[in-house]
DNA sequence: ATGGACATGTCCAT
DNA sequence: ATGGACATGTCCAT
């Protein structure tokens, strides 16, 4: 153990010998990376680690050098004890980008403004968000993973912490996490006060679940104006697409805000920006009144607009769950009913209360193929 | 033991006999009143408590006649398994008064309006009230009691709740406790979710230590606008003298609110009050639209400016209802139901018994909002 | 759902 | 400290 971390210690070149690495060092390497957050165990400090390792962090490296080298993917691995990076990483060979696509049903949960690359959304409301890649390694097991910063750069290194109110409602695995991921088999992971990539608290979601057309489904649990919370500063979304060995082969970053009007913010912040950079701010320890504010993700603005909007076409699948399979029906035409309900337990009781309308109805005409609608229906109140 | 309550049980008449009242057993029976929230041991409701000893209530009471009669106080407990009473209490030999005087210096933290009764505040800033009272009894042991309450008739029943942002800050006695008070010996009494006077959470304080000129050093660590706490509920300060037995020989009422804007709150708050009754509250399980929302103060609001500074006459104490309802709004996730059905006329059925549901919501919980779902569903089952 | 009014905390210049 | 502007949640009528 001690011995193959010598080894990599040794590394001080770019003659790198890739026949060193395999897998089971890299995965070794990783967890001892990750279970203690200082490396005390290692008596090395991670700044020491990355100066040995630098070389293999460039950006420009992302791709995998196995096909033609034929050895395990090239390591990549400082990332985890750095800051969260928010520049895009799109234009390798897996194309990584996730999307939003605007759904025709309460479309007013979220909105996004193109000019911003931003997304309004409302606590405690969906928001799917569409992988795109090119599956580049079929041998790659992937994830997705979904963390949220602060976009400014000053406040970058601060954890997001959920605000007490907003906690006080769950317990388990994603207590502390205002970003929830509802797609099964999602790994909550980090830790409130993390600083560094790998402890940020973040939603981990293996793609081996997913289905090819599949969004991620996403929720907020806080509102960006928490005050014991993100307290109005400005936040992004940082997807990252990675491998089973925390490699990253793909980045895809947004600005977001919780809020309760989308639109209203939306528009208030497009109008905003459209004339001057103002002030009145509360991000960052910036100097008192000139600062700039500029985020991150905003040093390659020029592009941004294209960025964004144009990230297109691709058919937007939807797939409504719960559809039906369509019954021959008799000579009555079948028809939909589509409502919308405040709430989950209203939804439920105006499930049983249509439930008992068609039993109702089968029971004094004696048509048991109403039985059938009785059946779809408890599938859903069994929900 | 059984045998003093007995005795206790056995009164059905005014014509007392006081001389069977000792302090010992009214102290007893105090504490077990208290200590045993529903009475079980006694195996007696509160209700048939107050019935029997309710001659003994009267709010015409509470003066002592043990100078005359040479017996012990009169004892006057009921209040302590009732909800608090809002009205001042006088004009009796006490002369009970709690007074704010406006200090030069920081003059900013708090205003008082006499037209509201009503004092508006800093969080986190020493509001001093000044004891007035005639020592009527040299040897009574007083405390005077400082107690929040929501002003509606609706909400008085509702426990005031630190929000867990503020709740964070402070551990130890007074952590729940919105309502800090700094003299020496303050005692935090009553549980987060008390509903009747001896059970809230409230903050007494012997005077014994306190000098003749000494206000009480107050402090709310906790806004009227906090959401998860008292959410913008209005509000009110009850304090009470009371003797060792907890006989109340005074009360003083006042509202208040905390607030980030005292002058600028107040003077809206007079302008609007000024005009007309309005409505926008979210106080009360009230009804939909019409109700005039009253606190209990305001029963008297026509002579109200005259009340603060005299003191009125008489009023009902709100029973206390089984249950609440809650309003609490907070940002439900709207759900869409989409179901299929046989026919057309099925459909129209179903809808009619969807729309009961949301009516029968409606009408219970008060909550208007829900009206848009009924709108809604009309224009389907208009089709 | 939606837009307007409002309530109320925060920032900022003085 | 103070008043004005602003940010942002909530209520309400449609
Ligand atoms: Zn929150
Ligand atoms: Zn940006
Ligand atoms: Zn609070
Ligand atoms: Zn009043």
């Amino acid at each position: 153990m001690v011995e193959s971390q010598d080894s990599l210690y040794s590394l001080s070149s770019p003659d790198l010998d890739l026949d060193r690495f395999d897998t089971g060092e890299l995965n070794l390497l990783s967890s001892q990376l990750s279970q203690n957050g200082e490396l005390k165990s290692l008596e090395i400090d991670s700044q020491t680690l990355v100066n040995n390792l630098g070389f293999l962090a460039q950006e420009e490296y992302p791709q995998y050098f196995h096909e033609i080298l034929e050895i395990p993917p090239l390591p990549n691995l400082d990332h985890l004890r750095q800051l969260p990076n928010l520049e895009d990483m799109s234009e390798n060979n897996w194309k990584f980008d996730m999307q939003l696509k605007s759904e025709s049903g309460n479309k007013s949960s979220w909105l996004y403004s193109g000019s911003l690359n931003k997304v309004f959304v409302k606590i405690n409301t969906p928001l799917n968000v569409y992988p795109a890649f090119v599956r580049y390694d079929v041998n790659a097991e992937l994830f997705i993973r979904a963390m949220i910063v602060y976009s400014s750069q000053n406040d970058l290194p601060e954890p997001v912490k959920k605000c007490p109110n907003h906690k006080e409602k769950y317990t388990g695995c994603f207590a502390d996490h205002i970003l929830r991921c509802d797609n099964t088999e999602s790994v909550y992971r980090g830790n409130e006060n993390g600083k560094v990539f790998e402890e940020k608290l973040a939603v981990l979601v293996p793609m081996k679940n997913i289905a090819s057309n599949e969004p991620l489904k996403l929720t907020f649990t806080c509102q960006n104006s928490c005050s014991g919370g993100m307290n109005r500063k400005s936040t992004s979304l940082i997807f990252t697409l990675e491998d089973q060995y925390q490699n990253i082969l793909g980045r895809k970053c947004m600005h977001f805000k919780v809020c309760s009007c989308p639109r209203r913010d939306k528009e208030k912040d497009e109008q905003t920006t459209k004339t001057l950079p103002k002030k009145r701010k509360i991000e960052g320890s910036n100097a008192p009144s000139t600062s700039k504010k500029q985020h991150l993700m905003q040093k390659q603005d020029s592009t941004e607009t294209l960025m964004m909007d144009q990230s297109p076409v691709e058919s937007p699948i939807a797939t409504i769950p719960g559809t039906f399979m369509n019954i021959k029906q008799e000579q009555d035409a079948q028809v939909e009913l589509k409502i919308l309900l405040p709430n989950d337990a209203l939804k439920k009781k105006a499930l049983d209360a249509v439930y008992n309308v068609i039993a109702g109805e089968m029971s004094r005409s004696g048509n048991s193929a109403l039985n059938y609608y009785l059946t779809e229906l408890q599938k859903q109140i069994g929900k």
